[in-house]
DNA sequence: TTTTGAGTTGTTCGA
DNA sequence: GTCGAACAACTCAAA
């Protein structure tokens, strides 16, 4: 039996310009690709027709494909990373193994277990940084501790990624050729992938934005990115990003010379991606420790109205319904329906939280906890608890036409829509002095 | 070490 | 209708 290498995909999933799969192909001995459907993922979804899952399932089904007509195939497995590894281990003589690096605590976990599995085994186990255009270690302040405030952050990644692109120091900052490789992916016949049946899942009937966005998009976000109303104000490459159905670098090099603003929302995806590596306390926890002494009203039947759309505040039922349907939410809505869960409900940030994590396309563990712990005001860079959204008048700011809030809540002004399940100033008066209290202030 | 300037995305009140 | 101040002081980053 001949030594292989394996790279194995996890969210990078994409033939053109992968750090790992570059890397891999590049050392001339033939390489075989693996998925694995990890249950220790699956297992926990709530839902059969999860459209993630599907894409997923898509999204492979498309790589296999390329990867049949150069004759070779990609193995997907379905099982727990552990067990599937030990089964490659007795099923091939394997060489070394070349993958992406992920932040998550429990990929983290995952990893340094596999390594020491294959390690004790005299296989090497190679990680490469893909997912992010700087890493946590390499963006920190003078005295080497990481940032938790944003905008000195993005300066100095800036000037990083400025000092790269003069000095050349990274040939590869923006392309990994990876194509020119290609020649040597193991030769195969065909492995059949497992079936989303197969797997307990079905079909989901939700469409996956396209990866394709035009010019023009990005060009014009900074003035059309805060009106859920404006078909293409957003690029919705959220999913892609999550996935790795696009490159990062790629996307980063073209909106820097098209358009700061979005360039900066990859700032902010880099950035909670380096929070989630150097404080791993923020999944479960408030990054500020004495927030946790927020008393929490987490009244039952108002969560639910809040999941459902029924709140009574056109702005945010709008957006809670688009997410039901689409899974996907306008970024200006996130604000406003995490600050009404939050603030007028005073409901702890982690429920929000979770409810996003099962419903969003493009969830992701940094970004969404990021986002939740600033609305809440306990995290990095946070808003100050004093800042309420006013759910009416984000509205008139933002949908003044109600175009957007017409699309979702048909109902609204016909006099068949719920009345508000609480008083804006009410609610308001109430966060204030709850948030005093756990702060000692009152 | 101390000081200084600044901090994603807001709202309300009163002049 | 428009504008500035208050909200509440706090923490961070860098000089």
């Amino acid at each position: 039996m001949d030594t292989i290498n394996i790279f194995w995909f996890r969210r990078d999933l994409r033939l053109e310009d992968n750090a790992g799969l570059y890397h891999a192909l590049k050392q001339g001995q033939a390489v075989l690709p693996i998925f694995i459907f990890d249950r220790e993922i699956l297992d926990k979804l709530k839902d059969k027709d999860d459209a993630r899952v599907s894409f997923l399932h898509q999204t492979l089904a498309n790589i296999q494909s390329k990867l049949n007509e150069l004759g070779s195939s990609l193995q997907i497995s379905y099982g727990k990373p552990v067990e599937v590894w030990k089964e490659l281990l007795q099923q091939y003589k394997i060489g070394q193994v070349f993958t992406n690096r992920d932040y998550e605590p429990y990929a983290k976990e995952r990893d340094a277990q596999i390594k020491d599995l294959l390690e004790k085994k005299n296989i090497s186990f190679h990680t490469y940084k893909d997912h992010v255009i700087f890493e946590s270690t390499e963006v920190l302040k003078k005295d080497g501790t990481p940032y938790t405030v944003f905008t000195p952050y993005s300066k100095k990644w800036l000037a990083k990624l400025d000092t790269q692109q003069k000095e050349k120091i990274s040939y590869f900052l923006y392309s990994y050729p990876t194509e020119k490789y290609f020649s040597n992916f193991y030769k195969t016949d065909p492995i059949a992938m497992p079936s989303l049946a197969q797997m307990g899942f079905e079909p989901s009937p939700i469409k996956i934005p396209s990866t394709v966005v035009a010019q023009k998009v990005i060009k014009d976000y900074t003035e059309n990115r805060n009106f859920p109303a404006i078909p293409n104000g957003t690029s919705r490459l959220g999913i892609h990003f999550r996935f790795g159905t696009i490159s990062i670098r790629a996307k980063a090099q073209k909106s820097r010379k098209l358009n700061k603003t979005y360039l900066n929302e990859l700032i902010w995806r880099d950035f909670y991606s380096m929070i989630l590596d150097q404080f791993p306390h923020v999944v479960g926890n408030c990054f500020r420790d004495k927030y946790e002494a927020v008393v929490w009203r987490n009244d039952a039947k108002e969560f639910e109205a809040w999941c459902l759309g029924q709140t009574g505040y056109p702005m945010v039922d709008a957006g809670m319904r688009e997410l039901n349907a689409t899974g996907f939410m306008h970024n200006r809505v996130r604000m406003v329906v995490a600050s009404f869960l939050v603030k007028h409900l005073l409901i702890d940030w982690r429920w929000g939280e979770a409810y996003f994590a099962r419903k969003l396309l493009d969830f992701d563990l940094a970004s969404n906890n990021g986002g939740w712990q600033w609305a809440a005001g306990c995290g990095t860079d946070a808003a100050p608890y004093f800042r309420i959204f006013n759910p009416t008048s984000q509205m008139e700011k933002f949908d003044k036409e109600k175009k957007y809030v017409k699309k979702w809540v048909p109902e609204y002004g016909t006099g068949q829509y719920v009345q508000p399940i609480v008083d804006h100033k009410k609610a308001r008066q109430r966060c204030l002095d709850t948030y005093k209290k756990a702060l000692g202030k009152a």
